[in-house]
DNA sequence: TTGAAAGCGGTACCAA
DNA sequence: TTGGTACCGCTTTCAA
């Protein structure tokens, strides 16, 4: 009846009930071949007995836990979740659970967050480095390859060769501030995230490209820095709006920072896209109902959670060697309402 | 200088590398009382082997994993990060590791999901139900009760006995359609979540519930349920927007829901607040910049799921005992722009 | 094919 | 306090 009556006896009570032994319970358990009749008394235990293996048991004698390592800055941060998703799914598909652990956008505690995967023993790590003090990782504990612990970066890559997802961010960058040049404005800011992530610096890049390919000033003054959160994309965002002659068109570099940005324009009585445009990143389905409607730049994000669990799956199983790959996946600029033609002056 | 060159070595390698028995190192390790001299030459050993405890051995000894399940249906649906942040957070300050699973809204996954943490053999289990199917865990594998897992529910109560997190959510309906009331709306439809889960009953029959106190009729061809999708949540709603007279308000019951609602509002091309008002569900930072500002509940996300591993953990460490707790926490009324006085007819 | 037995890396009991 | 050792539940030789 109950599939968990009484103490858990693990094989050995199957075994006994099935009347096999132990060895031939375990192989028939995992798979091989064992004589018709055992095979029938041993399946009929496990059912009576609601026998589930204990995976703990496993890991120990087998070496390898089925389990992956996942560390993000912040799961709270909506571009992570769908990452993350992607990870499970591909990840339980082949039988890996995933442990999730929050560094909390901070080097130390991703530090930590690797240590208790490393003490776990993860088979496998899937990694989105902390903006802030991403540095730290090069201490002890140590960082991911020299734990020799297989690993794929996703979004944004270390400072050493390594498996690796990410988005194509220059190029999306570039795209979307030549869409802005196309629509005639000419002195476009930039709210880009205070962080030296690569996937930061390529967006910024991408921005500065766009501007020399478009034969446009440099115009530090219309570029800011801040800390990839809605209050200071805000300020962030205050400042600039302050400048004379004021930019146009501001491209925000992250999530939290276009929030930040639409806030500022409004509280400064703006218009968008009359008076001045934008494009942000991320995009999420909100984004179509409300208004502005704002035009950002997507990430594959699932996708990009997706392949990076294949790759390391792929590398665990040895189906994948050889040195470390690096997978680029296309971003999208989706145009919506709040980028238009620039003001006439 | 390497903290993990070679094969490791473990507890032995330890106990060799600092002279004394792999006992001694144990309980060194586990901040027993050793002799002096032993405990800085097992401290010295620690550092220069990068030693890190074998937590899945250590597992089954102790018979424990420190380690917590947490099944959610969709770490996709924005209320859900919140609470998963609160609950790792938790877990980690005592210790615990957390393995995330998605069932995906989804029955048998659910089901799987759970034979996923008994193989695993986590100590506890934070299970936020799936909307659909949810009858399905009343199967083989059993549900968390049967296999005796320590469990807490997050969100939505079960049909039976358990420990308990959620929020208010018949009170805090209740109060967003009494301020519905407040403001001259007399016909208030509802764009309920399809599902038998207790928090979208209670939050239907909070409504309802208001609309009773208020005297005002049942009015069921102005309530209308719908899958928690934002596609449905539009059909539902357009449904809803075609009847004459049409509702001056509407209460939407979920996130996706409220996303719907507010869609269809403007493809029918009705101004919000002035001609029909909304309240929804589910609080976020960027509804206090895109227009129209709607108002909702917000839930507590990140303190239920503090609160429910607060509890879990407890329970398991036997500081807490006796009959199942429930946990009430207070939503509260976010009154942004999408709420004004009813549009005289 | 099958069963006995040796571990996997720790913990904890027991005698010294 | 310390070291020797059985054991956690399962996999995997190895000999029969």
């Amino acid at each position: 009846m109950s599939g968990s009556r009484g103490r858990a006896l693990g094989i050995r009570g199957v075994a006994e009930k099935a009347g096999v032994s132990i060895s031939t319970a375990s192989r028939y358990l995992n798979g091989k071949r064992v004589r018709p009749d055992a095979e029938k008394r041993v399946a009929a235990a496990v059912l009576e007995l609601g026998y589930l293996p204990n995976r703990v048991a496993q890991s120990l004698r087998r070496r390898r836990t089925t389990t992956l390592g996942m560390i993000i800055p912040d799961i709270t941060n909506p571009f992570f979740p769908a990452v993350v998703k992607g990870v499970e799914d591909t990840a339980r598909s082949a039988g890996f659970a995933v442990v999730l652990l929050n560094s909390g956008d901070d080097g130390v505690r991703e530090s930590e967050c690797l240590a208790v995967v490393h003490s776990l023993r993860c088979d496998g790590l899937l990694m989105i480095m902390a903006p802030l003090g991403a540095h730290q990782l090069r201490r002890r504990p140590a960082a991911p390859h020299e734990l020799k612990l297989p690993g794929v970066y996703i979004a944004t890559a270390p400072d050493f060769e390594a498996d690796l997802v990410m988005a194509d961010d220059a190029r999306a960058a570039e795209q979307a501030v030549r869409h802005l040049v196309s629509l005639g404005h000419e002195r476009i800011g930039c709210v880009a995230a205070e962080s030296d992530l690569s996937v930061h610096r390529n967006r910024f890049e991408g921005y500065r490209s766009a501007l020399r390919k478009a034969g446009l000033p440099e115009q530090p003054e219309n570029q800011v820095r801040a800390r990839p959160t809605v209050a200071d994309g805000y300020s962030a965002t205050a400042q600039l709006l302050a400048r004379s002659p004021r930019p146009t068109a501001l491209f925000a570099t992250s999530y939290r920072l276009t929030i930040g940005v639409m806030s500022a324009i409004e509280s400064d009585g703006l218009r968008c896209p009359e008076q001045i445009s934008v494009i942000g990143y991320d995009s999420y389905d909100w984004q179509d109902v409300f208004h502005p409607r704002v035009s950002v730049i997507g990430q594959p994000a699932y996708l990009m959670g997706a392949r990076a669990a294949e790759l390391l799956l792929a590398r665990l199983s040895g189906r994948k060697t050889g040195p470390p790959e690096r997978i680029l996946l296309q971003s999208n600029l989706v145009l919506r309402e709040s980028s238009g033609p620039a003001p006439r002056s």
